[in-house]
DNA sequence: ACAACAAATCGAGATATATCGATTTAATTT
DNA sequence: AAATTAAATCGATATATCTCGATTTGTTGT
């Protein structure tokens, strides 16, 4: 039997992931070389896609793409860093499966 | 590596999923017998648990329940028996199991 | 200091979800 | 057949989410 200490909001996440652009992103940025254009400042993909990349692919404006991914960093499924001017955004796989093996327990 | 031949659709029961009392309702359906009353006019919960006494624990609305167990039913996530004047809804495991599964190969 | 630009935040209108009471449907009992 | 009852559906209002353009904030380059 295991324990997650961190409360981990299923509630809040699910609410998170009842949109598929939202979804979408998730998916993407499994693997962001086969998803989005090479990287322009800064060397690869290992802090994640930039906000701009992830809005062309959607076609959605800045602020709603920018509202999604600040939701999705507030649930801790993604992780931002910031270089220079861009921010860029990568998924949290740790919190992704504490995510699931929580709704394998709780639901 | 597993293929699910069934089309689930995560988003819709995600939906399903981003409130609080549905998922609560799918929690305490794991054990009728510690969360519910004894049946009345059945003899065991081997077919699950009738919608009044889902209200009741509740609190909300009749209409607003059914409701409630309806979507969930939609997508799957209980099975839905009737005898008589009552219909009785327990927890659909293997769309559950399926659900978890799903979301692991595509969250 | 100032202009330029990426991202975040704000404010607003449109659409969706939550929740209720009233009505209808289906089954049971008299 | 009529009365009763459980559940589903309908219609409506309140609240929340979606999505935008405009504004603000933070960083870089001149």
């Amino acid at each position: 039997m295991l324990y997650y200490i961190c409360t981990m909001d299923v509630l809040e996440v699910n609410k998170v992931l009842s949109n598929q652009v939202r979804i979408d992103i998730l998916n993407w940025l499994k693997k962001p070389e086969e998803n989005f254009p090479p990287q322009v400042n800064v060397p690869d993909f290992s802090d994640g896609v930039c906000v701009c990349h992830i809005q062309d692919k959607t076609g959605l404006s800045q602020s709603t793409i920018s509202h999604y991914l600040t939701m999705m960093h507030r649930v801790d499924l993604l992780i931002a860093t910031r270089h220079g001017k861009w921010t860029y955004y990568r998924r949290n796989e740790n919190e992704i499966r504490n995510y699931i093996n929580t709704l394998k327990n709780d639901l």
